[in-house]
RNA sequence: GCGGGUGUAGCUCAGUGGUAGAGCACUUCCUUGCCAAGGAAGAUGUCGCGCGUUCGAAUCGCGUCACCCGCUCCA
């Protein structure tokens, strides 16, 4: 393990531990040993939840107007996971390669015929100490008709070293390899003529293992009858349910195009690997939107021209003529917003899928990635998906998922035939210059601007969509702060701050008196404390010292103190008396705080 | 799924076949006039789980589960 994992390791396990010994985070069913890639969130992990949750509920539907709430079951038809693709890409059968761990599908495996090699162990040189290693493991590969076979004792010699360092996990460049190869000896070569075996991975020549089903859906049987022939999902994500309603939410709510539908629920996907803790699970919580856009087209025929984006265009309010990219970069914006708002906004960095990269579905898609301790990761994507989800249930389902757009209608009825068929050429020219995916053919095409001129179409759509674990683990990890400290007597501490935004701290203020044997104090402490937690989530605390006591909410990163000392009581004078000490989290500095002034003071920072 | 590592008190960890341990944390009491103070007392474990070897297993073997690291996967 090289220095820089261990640094990331050492600095994750510390995160692990706190969460466990504060009541952040624990593993799920750890009395019965655990349960792999699912956690359950403690009393101050329910807190930071909550908070992240209506952080991002607040700011995407309830201070907008174009954006609408939904809260969609998690069990559906599983039609739906037809229709999206989500069924078909996950049911393949797939096989893997004893020598590289790559994967086949088991139905695109070339049969190919020659000989077939097994080795049942090597000897792999020496150490620079001298002492010599073997391997004992068997492989098999597969020497296609007409290669030396010195060229497949190569691949194994190499397929063994690698193994090798793989364990010990050493990183060797080419060079190094290959010298190193050269030293490898085979042991117990036997050969087998092999006819069209499709037991070999076409690339690496590997023997495959046995194939297995790969798909990443839970299935569940709803209904006393069904069976594994007809399961049901639990959703591998909460998008679709929001396609699938989307035509309630745009017949109930008196909406037009351009708005947005949001929603915030579980979704299970059943990993491979989870790992790193929280940050990929079988089971979390998604705050997607899908923010459903005119066409370019629809665009195009109302304001005459779609508006193009270029560094530094203004994006702070929508504009009638943006198209897709534009709405696209908006979202950008306004997400990395609310990163900022959460105490985010310094540890994100985006990346611009490539053309290569993007489904052939998608226009466009932006990755915000966040600095981890194991790495610069995902923690929401925000995708142009054009009409591609909606088409799709609208295809499947039958139903019409098109929208009238009575602005449209009356701005495509003004069009001269020419400007019509200029419309129509200009797609028809980006269609045929695709580079990924069939382009539409002609009369598809003439056809949906027919409807597009009546003023009907399938709304496009810009998905941000991310993770709340993910984003309450980047929190965690970005807040997490450790200081050594050496006390008068030269012992060395070490200090443990949890530097959250106020915003999202589970608990808001401590609320202490200086001293638990004075009554007085207990009971002015017990009355701002009542005061107080009837606003935001706060914490009494009476047992020991005042520092140790501000040194544990430090830990769970509540940012305020409030200690009701003599100068409370009015010991040094009437103008100090019903005033109290506010300790910040970060600095330690205090200030004097009216009791009567408190909540008007804490309650903008927090909310 | 593959390879490696780890699993002992709430946390961090010691304990190489013979009575289950330490530091910190926790509870109660005393003390304490602002940043993990002090004193007294107390509670805490099927040594991840199962099977085996042994007179005897936290310790040895096999299996299993979970976590970590590396592959792989990530719609």
């Amino acid at each position: 393990m090289s220095q820089d994992q261990k640094t990331s390791a050492a600095a994750m396990e510390k995160i692990v531990s706190l969460c466990k010994r504060r009541g952040f985070i624990f593993q799920s069913s750890e009395i019965y040993g655990g349960c792999g890639g699912v956690w359950d969130y403690g009393p101050l992990g329910a807190e930071l939840k909550r908070n992240l949750r209506s952080a991002w509920w607040n700011c995407m539907t309830r201070e907008r107007e174009d954006v609408l709430g939904l809260d969609a079951s998690i069990l559906m038809n599983p039609a739906i996971w037809k229709a999206s693709g989500h069924v078909d890409t996950f049911a393949d059968l797939m096989r893997e390669c004893s020598l590289s761990n790559k994967r086949v599908r088991a139905d695109h495996v070339e049969a190919q015929s020659g000989n077939a090699l097994r080795f049942t162990g090597a000897q792999l040189g020496e150490t620079p100490s001298g002492q010599s290693i073997s391997m004992e493991q068997a492989i098999c590969l597969l020497s296609p008709q007409g290669e030396h076979l010195e060229s497949a004792r190569k691949r194994a010699k190499e397929a063994y070293l690698r193994r090798h360092l793989q364990t010990q996990n050493h990183s060797w460049n080419d060079e190094q390899i290959r010298a190193a190869v050269s030293k490898v000896e085979l042991q117990g070569e036997t050969s087998q003529a092999v006819q069209q075996s499709v037991d070999f991975h076409p690339e690496t020549t590997g023997e495959l293992g046995p194939a297995r089903p790969f798909n990443l859906m839970l299935k569940t049987f709803l209904g006393p009858t069904a069976t594994l022939d007809d399961p049901t999902y639990l959703r591998p994500e909460t998008a679709q349910a929001i396609f699938a309603q989307f035509k309630n939410v745009f017949d109930s709510s008196r909406v037009k195009v351009p708005f947005g539908i949001c929603q915030i629920g579980k979704a299970f996907r059943n990993e491979v690997t989870p790992k790193n803790f929280t940050f990929r699970s079988r089971e979390f919580e998604q705050m997607e939107l899908e923010f459903f856009i005119r066409p370019d087209e629809a665009v195009e025929i109302i304001c005459g021209e779609v508006a193009k984006w270029s560094e530094g265009a203004d994006l702070s309010q929508p504009q009638p003529n943006w198209g897709w990219e534009l709405w696209h970069r908006y979202w950008v914006e306004q997400r990395t917003e609310f990163y900022r708002r959460i105490g985010l906004g310094d540890v994100l960095e985006y990346y611009w899928q490539s053309e290569q990269d993007l489904a052939h579905y998608a226009r466009a898609c932006v990755d915000i990635l966040c600095e981890f301790p194991f790495g610069t990761e995902e923690l929401e994507g925000i995708a142009a998906r054009g009409d591609f989800d909606l088409s799709q249930h609208q295809k499947h389902s039958g139903k019409p998922q098109e929208v009238f757009d009575e602005e449209l209608k009356n701005a495509a009825a003004k069009l001269s035939p020419e400007q019509r068929e200029a419309l129509i050429a200009k797609r028809l020219a980006a269609e045929q210059s695709r580079t990924k995916g069939e382009p539409m053919p002609e009369a598809e095409v003439r056809a949906w601007f027919e409807r597009l001129f009546k003023g009907n179409f399938v709304p496009h759509v810009i998905e941000p969509s991310a993770g709340l674990d993910r984003m309450a683990l980047a929190v965690l990890a970005k807040a997490f702060s450790e200081t050594e400290k050496v006390d008068e007597k030269g012992k060395k501490e070490i200090i443990t701050v949890l530097r959250l935004h106020p915003r999202v701290a589970p608990i808001k203020v401590g609320v202490f008196p200086l001293l638990k044997n004075k009554p007085e104090l207990v009971a002015k402490a017990r009355e701002v404390y009542a005061l107080l937690k009837q606003h935001m989530s706060c914490f009494y605390d009476e047992t020991a010292s005042i520092g140790r006591r501000y040194a544990r909410q430090d830990e769970v990163g509540t940012p305020f103190g409030i200690t009701i000392d003599f100068d409370t009581l009015g010991e040094q004078g009437p103008e100090l008396a019903d005033t109290v000490t506010v300790r910040h989290r970060d600095d330690g500095a205090q200030q004097r705080i009216a009791i009567k002034d408190l909540l008007a003071y804490l309650l903008p920072q927090v909310q």
